[in-house]
DNA sequence: TTGAAAGCGCTAACAC
DNA sequence: GTGTTAGCGCTTTCAA
């Protein structure tokens, strides 16, 4: 049998409530009973049920990670790393992290997970895009919720984010003090947040260093964002027959997918054309040259997604806080100084 | 505040034992009453309070998933679509699956996770081959477990495997089929289970068709199993000079490594060379050509192990119940009839 | 500084 | 058929 707060209780000589204060840190214990009640507790490898310590305090223990299937799916372990920090996170205050996907295309007639129906958890993180209808079905349940990567259209809301702007500017700046002008950016879905504000970082480092944004440079009418759109976003751009030295592409994905159609093509990387990536993947570094690109700190977007649901859910109060994680930018191999050609 | 099994009680107009006797499907409650609870508990929309009943019923009503981190960060999605079959399986049971890595390399020292040190769940699914520091220390806490795509050296033990041999046969004797005699064979580490079950496949295919195997035909010393060494085991094949019209490789891959290399030398698949894999990833479909390979039923896995843990939580017997999933054979475009050449 | 006791929401044995 | 009641393991007043 699971060795319970009595047979800590009776073992130290004290009473259950004395036991339970002591684990609490309550200070009117005095020192003599504490170090008997932890001895005790420490030999009889006493755990606290978290069940009963739920039903008396009303809380599961438990914060529900949501995201859309195909997310969770993606090739590249993002939002698996953002999971992972959110694991990490949750140990410090002992909650336990519930996964569950929702339909990617979740419609007012799905379920929603069932620790949210099940009220089997304390707060929500809701990482990357998720379809309005969730979002409006998920509002009924009231629960403390921290958004990941992703803000919903309406109203306000705490969030976790990453500094896409700078990430853009950062990734522009690079290739400027490098001597190069003419500077594509590739990209597809500007619906995307994420997206529009890497694009706006890439405009507004040209405008600061007094390089005139060139429309013809911009290839932001890809459908999709992955290596095939990158491939054929540069095959746009060479046809139009326009020049440039460099290229930012708004995902790591699509610079791959660019680097491949230059190679094909007889350019050299970094030597004819530069090029930056974003959101530093796995493959990065594998990639030939490896890639240069703006990195995104998954883990610590996790571990701080964590802190603010737990902040909300202590505090019990909407606190609507946004917090803004710094990006950085990897120099590999795949940018070097512009070179007339 | 929550509704609880009070407010249906009073609605209703009976008592909470006959609630909670309504809400097990006990017989002996008239159909009468039970409409009546029915009707309330659906207008209350009560959900029945996990914690109560956990506490009572001396069941967390959780069930733990680990694996190791790298396995987690894969590229390629198995592990997480096992897990999303436990998730599904697990609605049925009214159980929630909680994930959670380990170090790949998890030693004396490092730390379970906490729901089982916490004793917070009730039974446990293994995914993927693990540390055997891990095995030792979590045997301490016997919980109901069950292997995954896992099955560790010593003792007897409850698993859900995938026919390896069987497919490692269906590959083989599809190629030989369309009339390929010498067929290739690409392995990474022979150490792994799987590898050398599907090439025990490889085997006994050809010896059923009485077709000796060659030796010089298996490349079976490539250091891992990835893309690369399929491209690396590719070269060294043509190096050597053998001639061969087709090839297995032992996942895919390593099967689309090998196709770029080959492409790469200029042959043509599949009029030269037919190529088939094993798995049956995600980006198959999109290779050129389309891979043929075998198919791994992995949300099925998942949803079995679910149903494993939980027979085994039930009847509380060591079950030692060994599950072998069938695999199947997808034909796409990479394989084609031999032509002499 | 400590203990007794109520009660969190539920199940199940037992009584009626 | 249905209700009463004793806990499950814990927290937290309140009293001592």
């Amino acid at each position: 049998m699971k060795v319970t707060i009595k047979d800590v209780a009776k073992k130290s000589g004290v009473s259950i409530a004395t036991v339970s204060l002591v684990l609490h840190g309550n200070p009117r214990i005095s020192s003599e009973t504490r170090k008997r009640v932890l001895k005790a507790v420490e030999e009889l490898d006493y755990q606290p049920s978290m069940l009963a310590r739920g039903l008396v305090m009303r809380q599961t223990g438990n914060i529900g990670f949501v995201l859309t299937e195909d997310h969770f799916l993606r090739t590249e372990p993002f939002y698996t790393r953002i999971f992972l920090g959110t694991e990490f996170g949750a140990r410090d205050s002992n909650h336990f992290v519930l996964l569950a996907t929702i339909p990617t295309d979740f419609s007012e007639s799905d379920f929603l997970p069932r620790f949210i129906t099940q009220k089997n958890v304390d707060g929500l993180i809701i990482a990357g895009k998720v379809p309005d209808a969730f979002l409006e079905k998920v509002a009924r349940y009231h629960l403390p919720t921290v958004f990941v990567d992703f803000y919903p259209a309406e109203g306000e809301h705490s969030a976790i984010l990453m500094d896409n702007i700078r990430g853009g500017m950062l990734a522009t700046e690079h290739l400027i003090q490098l001597g190069h002008r003419d500077i594509a950016f590739l990209a597809g879905d500007m619906a995307h947040p994420s997206i529009r504000e890497r694009y706006l970082g890439y405009h507004s480092a040209l405008q600061q260093h007094g390089i005139s944004p060139n429309p013809e440079l911009e290839i932001i009418d890809e459908k999709k964002t992955g290596k095939e759109s990158g491939y054929h976003a540069v095959c746009t751009l060479l046809n139009k027959g326009v020049k440039f030295s460099a290229l930012f592409a708004c995902n790591d994905a699509m610079a791959i997918g660019a680097m491949e159609c230059l190679k094909k093509q007889g350019f050299k990387i970094p030597e004819q054309i530069s090029v930056v990536g974003f959101d530093d993947i796995e493959s990065d570094a594998f990639q030939d040259p490896p890639l240069t690109t703006v990195s995104v700190p998954k883990y610590d977007m996790g571990i701080e997604a964590i802190k603010l649901v737990r902040e909300m859910i202590e505090q019990n109060l909407k606190k609507n806080k946004k917090i803004i994680v710094p990006v950085e930018l990897i120099v590999r191999k795949s940018t070097a100084a512009f070179a007339e050609s």
